[in-house]
DNA sequence: ATTGGGATCGTCT
DNA sequence: GACGATCCCAATA
């Protein structure tokens, strides 16, 4: 079942363990994708590597608004990364969807990530296999029928915490979930 | 297996 | 005007 406002309305440090095993669903006119989730990250509003440090802008809008609401946003010059808006309205956290793994429309996963053969292990490989774009920014992840994140009851017993990847400052913080 | 450079552009200083 | 919550490819060892 889909999961509801109230598992995402909380400290993204309880959120984020919690999201590993869950699976992410893009429903799309060509087809479905589907992957579970294994490895997340946690970024809150007093966190200087969050976009939300210095305050609210139109671009991170999203975190700081309700719990359970996808902020997809353009990097580089050419990948997105999704997360997951958590806590309640006026906080600016999340959790960044970092790696799945394909259970479903991996034939359309593979068409729109080309030549590689990894397809979801990696914020950006990821976004690029569900076909996320900045479309998706701001979607309500508990009512909407496109992109949701659903319990299939299983429960990751065991994980690792590492440093999060690709950041230069609270490089010490282990907010990395792998399992 | 590991390292280094290039692609590419929106966002914030 | 600088810099990314990244990825890919080529070169090195």
């Amino acid at each position: 079942m889909k999961l509801p406002r109230a598992f995402y309305e909380r400290s993204p440090l309880e959120v984020a363990p919690e999201l590993l095993g869950k699976f992410l669903v893009h429903v799309t006119p060509e087809g479905t994708a589907t992957g579970q989730i294994n490895e997340v990250e946690i970024y809150s509003q007093d966190d200087p590597a969050s976009h939300t440090f210095r305050g609210k802008t139109p671009r991170n809008a999203v975190m700081f608004g309700k719990g359970g609401f996808a902020y997809v946003y353009f990097t580089y010059g050419m990948y997105f990364c999704m997360n997951v808006s958590t806590e309640t309205e006026g906080i600016g956290s999340g959790v960044l969807i970092r790696s799945c793994i394909p259970v479903e429309g991996i034939g359309f996963m593979q068409q729109r990530r080309g030549k590689s053969v990894h397809l979801c292990d990696g914020p950006g490989k990821l976004c690029q296999a569900f076909g996320l774009t900045r479309e998706h920014n701001g979607i309500d992840l508990t009512t909407s029928a496109e992109l949701f994140i659903e319990d299939r009851g299983v429960q990751i017993e065991k994980y690792t915490l590492t440093p999060r990847i690709g950041i230069s400052v609270a490089t010490d913080k282990l907010w990395r979930f792998v399992f």
